[in-house]
DNA sequence: CTGAAAGCGCTAACAA
DNA sequence: TTGTTAGCGCTTTCAG
């Protein structure tokens, strides 16, 4: 079943290749009748462009790819960016073409990037969305013109967004309990620390692992939900005051990038290695904690891979025609000491990622 | 920095694109003092083939890959396969092509259906040498004609191959010496289930994962080395046994994927949920003992991945002239009850793998 | 509204 | 030994 061609579809249409370019394309420079006959023959046929050839003939960048993600927390939208931009470099023979276009912070002139970018005729959005009331009139206008938007690490939900990538923050709760249960003793008291309860992402991861602890460690008790509002200052000073309370704490759950006022907070009480801090995602500065024992494990939600699926369900979609999912899971990884130098994070080894 | 083309090429050389053509592809109709003038200019402007343009041109498949793997139902080996294929059919349209000739089992037959492989003008070679002595006269062979030979999951050391794609053994090891000791009491006993110590791979395992054990548990002890040829019954009847042997032993590590006989034999002892068991790899067999407790985690080593890198390698170097790192050690995922079901191993979401 | 033709970078067949 | 040309599938421009 070898693919069809545009001179094909012409032949069998019996028109010419320029006549079927235009019903393909949905240009205005013909009638409704031709059309629907080739649109007809060409979908009867499977046909779908060879992106080799349109890349050549168009001179580069045909799948134009806009993203627009946050500069900062550098540890986290440095990697997806490399991760959007390594893959887009990939494709570039077929004619992908990423736009970066960052805005300063998560949920911080976003729009105004976001409107910027849809003004340079794109095939895809990669988004992540900051501030999703606010996008989602955008999001859904750009499907409309038919630009498919990916929301990438936090969604906006009850949008048009053809898909969102992400770690499932369930899983993210689940496994997170999973640990501490088996590195602690049974009867441990735990607490959890978060950015803010009111985002949808850390209320999950809250909800879930408050949910499995509980039922893998019933004689166990989750003391405490701290919100840090990511900020270092204010985690340290709730951390520290948290530990005071507590005497017997043995587990802290950090479901945020922002374990490193929480590792300070226990040095500070003189707690390392009596305190078990479960961590998110993974940064050089963390390794010393992972060394003395405060982190024995983090959850790492892979930005890096996340960035690069991005890119790689448009291309699919657009290449071969492939169904976007609706929604992307995947897997995060557990880092511990023995794997950490394995991170792209990490890494000192100079092998580059694929 | 524009790419060059040959046209540009021919035109600075004062000759035409065929005399290029014929530089650059080393063919024998030039004489030796253009195409060495050709050549520097190629290289001095950087020159990269179009592969786009080329798999047009040629019509299909300019990147021939061969692949021999084992084709044995092993739940390692179809991974691979699926990865391999995946990934180049995301490249087809750039040239890619993958010959897929599988041997019956590890090693059995390899020989002949490499030496079948070479004999279709390949680019590149994926192999899973399972006896790399007798096939490395074959792989230098190969590398001498300029076909990357990328090995696989196992090693062809001292040839001449370009790289080899798997999990470093010693991490492996490692890794489950430090699950081992964060899920066990400190002064617990353990053992380690291979496959045979005589494989470099598997002899690593053990090493690393009775030196990190050492070091973490100084008080609990390593009680025995079980070799079990990867042989269901066999493995079985040796951990019966071994059982039988040690009342108190709390702990298994099972370095190869046959971990299903030990879970049998544990539970023929009644010993579920008193043994922990340190898998390797996944399938959909290992879910009861994950749900029972008997499997708290298992490494895996992502065979899927090692299939994608291994065409990613090639295609980047090809389209890219990006060289190949020597060794590619890919990162373990550590497998526990909570993120099982996010593996396309298990997965039953529907979710396409990417 | 439709057709014809050029050209993207490359390979391959044919001429000189 | 070298040059010329056609053509891969597609877009685009210019004629009808």
């Amino acid at each position: 079943m070898k693919r069809i061609s545009i001179p094909e579809i012409a032949r069998l249409a019996n028109v010419s290749i320029g006549t079927v370019d235009r019903a393909l394309h949905g240009r205005k420079e013909i009638s409704e009748t031709t059309r629907k006959r080739i649109l007809r023959i060409a979908k009867e046929h499977g046909y779908r462009p060879n992106l080799a050839a349109r890349a050549l003939s168009v001179g580069r960048s045909s799948i134009r790819i806009g993203v627009c993600i946050p500069k900062e927390v550098h540890y986290f939208y440095d990697q997806l960016r490399d991760g959007l931009l390594s893959e887009g470099r990939r494709f570039e023979t077929l004619g992908v073409e990423i736009l970066y276009q960052p805005c300063e912070r998560l949920g911080v002139g976003e729009l105004e990037r976001v409107k910027e970018l849809l003004s340079n005729d794109l095939q895809a959005l990669v988004v992540c969305p900051g501030d999703p009331e606010c996008l989602a009139p955008v999001i859904n206008q750009a499907e409309k013109q038919n630009i498919r938007v990916i929301c990438v690490a936090s969604d906006a939900p009850k949008t048009n967004r053809s898909t969102v990538i992400c770690v499932n923050p369930v899983v993210n709760g689940h496994l997170a309990a999973e640990l501490m249960s088996k590195l602690l003793a049974p009867n441990s008291d735990v607490a959890i620390i978060t950015g803010m309860i009111s985002t949808e992402d850390h209320r999950k991861k809250v909800q879930a692992f408050s949910q499995m602890y509980q039922q893998l460690c019933p004689t166990g008790r989750i003391l405490e939900v701290v919100e840090g509002h990511d900020d270092e200052d204010e985690t340290f000073q709730k951390v520290f005051a948290l530990l005071g309370r507590h005497k017997n704490l043995q587990g802290l759950y950090v479901s945020t990038a922002n374990c490193l006022p929480v590792c300070h907070a226990v040095g500070a009480r003189g707690l390392h290695g009596k305190i078990r801090v479960i961590a998110t995602d993974l940064f050089k500065e963390m390794v010393p904690y992972f060394e003395k024992g405060t982190i024995p494990a983090s959850i790492h939600q892979r930005p890096y891979v996340q960035g690069q699926v991005a890119v790689r369900l448009v291309v699919d979609y657009l290449a071969h025609g492939r169904p976007i999912p609706p929604l992307y899971y995947l897997s995060p990884h557990i880092v511990m000491r023995s794997n950490m130098h394995l991170f792209r994070e990490i890494r000192q080894d100079g092998i580059p990622e694929v």
